[in-house]
RNA sequence: GGCCCCGUGGUGUAGUGGUUUAACACGCCUCCCUGUCAAGGAGGAGAUCGGCAGUUCGAGUCUGCUCGGGGUCGCCA
């Protein structure tokens, strides 16, 4: 080796100890006659004292070294001379005084400075294995390690067996876009990389493996976000002879360990649960952030009675009016509300109306009012809206009408962003929870058809099944998603283990025999030889990490991630090939032809 | 596919009602300096402003196109 130690883990222990240190250098502080380096390696820093009056050879080297350069030094261990420590690093009351020095490699200077966190994304990308070596970087991939090591861990422990299921399988569109890998085997035709694991593990539990899970990789070909990439990590898990509850138990269990761990939290379980329809009412979500309030509420009893057209037409047209209070805020100006009907508007949504009182509730005239429908109100109407809300004149209402759907999805919207711009959340909590009860169904416009909300698998709960028949919009799945934060973590179901109602499903999607046959077959074949009743669910681990470290990206916690437009900036991917790789896989560019773009 | 934002020395930014030696900080180079750790001091190099075309006497600044990056809607079972 090297090294006999760490860089960090040098401590006042060793002192005398003569020890070798190997790594890059972090930063040098040149005193003339006196040179200070910061030897920098996976486990923290060092300083190296470099005394032209002790070894003028090695003083002389060391002032030729730069950032990044990578030496081994052997050096005496010396506690430091008082005055002179540094109580801010693990090593600061310690030095190394060199005795020997070797350079292993030098550096070019780098295109940024290693920890400064002000670079531009594109450089970051292009230079990743520099910025990999920042100390976020090292942080954020080495709790990612972690994490996955525990979750392995403690599954194993509850006697869950990690199964690998290949990477490269058949396509079977639908949903997302399928990543196409061709086949030179069998020229014309392709393989598909997973978009989740779903049917093999749904037939590792056909095959008695009872509880399975996988750290896998699913790929999906559709456009990025900051919460998505073409390929992420999922922790995958199905159980065997388990209804919901045993699968939420699971998941919440778990997750509330790796909160316990990692955020040093006790989040008690279980989570709570909300229903689909709730969440959509209370949040205008299905995603709600429950570290603030600000929920929504029904106003078409309180506000049916006024000579305003918006709220009558809404009402009129089997729509709806709600709102929700949020307290007054000193960014509330006349441009705000612009920009906020225009927010709203540009969500769909017709506008958005705020009232608000400038006294206490009891003592306010009309003209206390304000409001740009204040000559469609009148002082009961708006004392009994406050009532409703049991507020005062420090908080403001906020009102849309419409249509229901548009109406709430608008004020889910507009209460995100004005918990998040009126610094209302509080980021040290996690707030953990299952939105259950999902329609199995929602019916596609575009297309006049119905489809599958979550995916197609997912089993209708007994309550709702007979709706099946006849309007499947009632269907309810036992179906559900965990959410923290106002982010979607992952999802999960009771599967299908019935042919029958399999194909049931498959029909009021749309699907015919053959279709079936070609994408489903095996695994509905499988279930004709004791398929046991099963469930399970996918779980986002990168955002999941990306959630506990606070990340607004996932990038940041992957090691190799691509842009928005699936480019990788440093390994330039993808890119084209060689015509010999075409035409051994019998494939060729179709740019030329006749009615390709 | 739509909408929005960004692109100026190595890095991050300023400069955008048209004319400037294109400014500042960090970094880099040289020199001084024996207790620094955001070291300090003195000096210096380095950008024709993503690319192309246009308007103009004159473009970093205006217009169009294009490339790259980011956000978002669609999309993401």
């Amino acid at each position: 080796m090297y090294k006999d130690k760490g860089c960090g883990q040098v401590n006042l222990e060793n002192v005398d100890q003569v020890i070798n240190v190997a790594g890059w250098v972090d930063s040098w502080r040149d005193h003339g006659s006196l040179l200070f380096l910061d030897l920098r390696d996976s486990t923290g820093t060092i300083q190296i004292v470099f005394d032209k009056g002790v070894n003028s050879n090695n003083h002389e080297i060391a002032s030729s070294i730069r950032n990044e350069w990578v030496i081994q030094v052997e050096g005496i261990v010396k506690k430091r001379i008082e005055g002179a420590e540094n109580p801010n690093i693990s090593t600061g009351y310690i030095e190394l005084n060199a005795k020997k020095l070797t350079i292993l490699n030098s550096s070019k200077t780098p295109p940024f400075e290693i920890n400064n966190e002000n670079v531009d994304e594109t450089t970051r990308l292009k230079y990743r294995y520099l910025d990999l070596r920042s100390n976020k970087m090292q942080k954020n991939l080495r709790l990612r390690h972690e994490l996955i090591l525990e979750i392995c861990n403690y599954l194993n422990n509850k006697d869950f067996v990690h199964i690998e299921t290949p990477i490269l399988i058949k396509s079977t569109p639908e949903g997302a876009r399928d990543y196409i890998v061709p086949s030179r085997v069998h020229p014309g035709e392709y393989y598909a990389l997973p978009q989740s694991p779903q049917q093999m593990k749904q037939m590792l539990m056909v095959s008695g493996f009872e509880k399975y899970f996988q750290i896998a990789k699913c790929f999906r070909d559709e456009d990025l976000r900051a919460d998505r990439q073409p390929e992420h990590t999922q922790l995958d898990f199905e159980m065997s002879f388990v209804h919901q509850e045993d699968v939420l138990n699971n998941c919440e269990k778990l997750y509330s360990h790796l909160s316990k761990k990692f955020l040093g939290q006790d989040i008690p379980v279980p989570f709570p649960r909300i229903k689909y329809a709730e969440s959509m009412e209370m949040y205008g979500t299905d995603k709600p952030d429950t570290r603030f309030e600000l929920k929504i509420h029904n106003l078409e009893s309180k506000l049916s009675g006024t000579d305003f057209n918006v709220f009558n037409n809404a009402l009129k047209n089997n729509g709806t009016i709600r709102g929700f209070s949020v307290p007054k805020n000193e960014k509330m100006t006349r441009k705000f509300y612009d920009n906020l009907n225009e927010f709203v508007r540009n969500n769909g949504g017709a506008g958005i109306i705020p009232v608000s009182i400038e006294k206490n509730i009891d003592d306010i005239q009309l003209e206390d009012i304000k409001s740009p429908i204040i000559k469609f109100l009148d002082l009961e109407l708006v004392k009994d809206l406050f009532k409703f809300f049991d507020i005062e004149h420090d908080q403001v209402i906020l009102i849309c009408a419409g249509e229901k759907n548009i109406v709430l999805d608008c004020l889910g919207k507009v209460r995100n962003k004005l918990a998040y711009e009126f610094n209302l959340i509080d980021q040290k909590k996690f707030n953990f929870l299952f939105v259950t009860d999902f329609p199995l169904f929602e019916f596609d416009n575009e297309n006049n058809k119905w489809a599958a909300m979550h995916h197609v698998f997912s089993s209708p709960n007994n309550d709702t099944i007979d709706y099946l028949e006849n309007d499947p919009g009632k269907v309810i799945g036992n179906l559900f998603d965990l959410v923290c934060n106002g982010v979607e973590l992952g999802s999960g179901s009771i599967r299908i283990h019935e042919r029958e109602v399999q194909e049931k499903v498959f029909s009021i999607i749309g699907y015919d025999d053959n279709q079936v046959n070609e994408r489903f077959g095996p695994l509905l074949e499988s279930f004709d030889y004791g398929a046991p009743p099963h469930g399970g669910m996918g779980l986002g681990i990168d955002r999941l990490i990306s959630t506990f470290l606070g990340e607004d990206s996932i990038r940041d916690v992957i090691s190799f991630p691509k842009t928005q437009s699936a480019s990788d900036l440093l390994w330039g991917a993808p890119s084209i090939i060689d015509n010999e790789q075409k035409l051994e896989l019998r494939i060729k560019n179709i740019e030329d032809e006749k009615g390709a773009k």
